[in-house]
DNA sequence: ATAACCACTCGCACACTGTGCGAGTGTGTC
DNA sequence: GACACACTCGCACAGTGTGCGAGTGGTTAT
């Protein structure tokens, strides 16, 4: 018979307490922010959820898998305006920023992006906005393509050598400005051998890092969409 | 600071035949080009030397300083003309090829650059000669080091997609064309989900990859350095 | 010649990993 | 009451990185 609405919500719910792929991945994702990639194993992501370590496997096929899954859920949290809100360039801008900042939320994705070609749901969607943001701005055919691949391996590369440094003075217990101290501090002892980099020690040395990571990343994305509208005018 | 390897002496002579830091890594590179970062394990590079396993670890502190080690070796394959040779664009455009072609040359890298910082000298050297380029193009203070992160990220940003791709393409047994074409069909049945990308995929079916990779990155760097030139003239 | 020292090797053991297998358990359907 | 199905999980296996401490061969000091 047909159910109801009641019925079918009943039905719908799981027919006892039970684990989901969905809660996994959640469950994955906390361990990462907390512990990075080498604190996830499934036995101790199992525990989490209360389960036996093999329960899992019958939700996630691998660890890759649950890791692919992990991934594409964070490409879910990127934001990609709609070109017409406020034209292409203001929406790449804005796209980078919100690209940079889930990752820099998830920090551990450098250690796993470019260990898998994304192919997800949320990675696809994202492509998807992007391209749509790069047609109306006017490229064609597959310049279209070239485009959203230009901001997007800027965005990451550099979003993940930033998120490199972040986990490593993290794991060494430092705040990033100390860890780039020391650094500074150890570069000074071989500055014979690299003379061109004298100025841009000086230059670094007490600095804020984060805002320098900030002032980098703007300029960065502002070159390659210069870049872009330069291409559209010729 | 903790000691980092690169700071620990090493000098050493050789009285009897020994294990050497230098042959370690040579044979990490090779067992690494063969099969990946998941083929590369201590007990199997020390039998590749003819050794016992913790022998390794006389020469090398862990298995992960090792990979820092074997990254700075890769760094040390890549060539940064001298700004006086032939002006720096067409320098940083050579530096970009390089750099490309040294990880594509050793895809794995692409798994491991973004799990640490890189430090080692040879990767200082390349930040310099980079710094004396973009310092020779004009650009001043912070606008040296932004100038030669923008490209930086961008290429290894680039390069690593292109690479995870090839490593997974490799993985499976496929020729990364072969790899593209199931990808694509696979595509082609979710692509009421994301319309805008459907002339992307027809745009793409049946093309060979190497070569839209090539045109991909040589528009997203002409891209960037296009970017630092307008920033220049400003 | 003897002894002390050093650079280096390596077997054993530990704690831990991902995961295949197959048995078990609770729920819904006939 | 029987069957099917969705799901759980203990056990076991074949690995992993690496600390420890004993061993070994060569150089130098007495």
């Amino acid at each position: 018979m047909k159910e109801s609405i009641w019925t079918r919500s009943r039905a719908a719910a799981p027919a006892r307490e039970t684990l989901s792929r969905e809660q996994i991945v959640q469950a994955a994702i906390a361990t990462l922010d907390e512990e990075g990639v080498a604190g996830l194993s499934m036995r101790k992501l199992a525990a989490k959820l209360g389960a036996g370590a093999t329960s899992l496997y019958w939700h996630v096929q691998t660890k890759d898998d649950l890791i692919e899954l992990v991934i594409d859920e964070v490409y879910g949290e990127v934001d990609v305006p709609d070109p017409d809100l406020a034209g292409w360039r203001s929406g790449a801008l804005l796209f980078g920023h919100s690209l940079r900042a889930a990752v820099l939320r998830h920090p551990w994705l450098a250690e796993v992006i470019y260990s898998r070609p994304s192919l997800g749901p949320n990675a696809m969607s994202l492509g998807g906005r992007g391209i749509a943001l790069f047609r109306a701005a006017g490229f064609t055919g597959r310049d279209i393509d070239h485009a959203m691949s230009s901001v997007m391996s800027y965005v990451l590369g550099s979003v993940s050598a930033e998120a490199a440094v972040r986990t490593e003075a993290r794991k060494r217990g430092d705040s990033v400005d100390d860890w780039a101290g020391e650094v500074l501090e150890q570069t000074r002892t071989v500055i014979a051998d690299h003379p061109e980099m004298r100025e841009s020690v000086e230059r670094y040395t007490g600095r804020d890092m984060a805002s320098i990571y900030n002032e980098s990343f703007a300029f960065g994305l502002d070159t390659v969409l210069e870049g872009l509208e330069a291409r559209l005018r010729k």
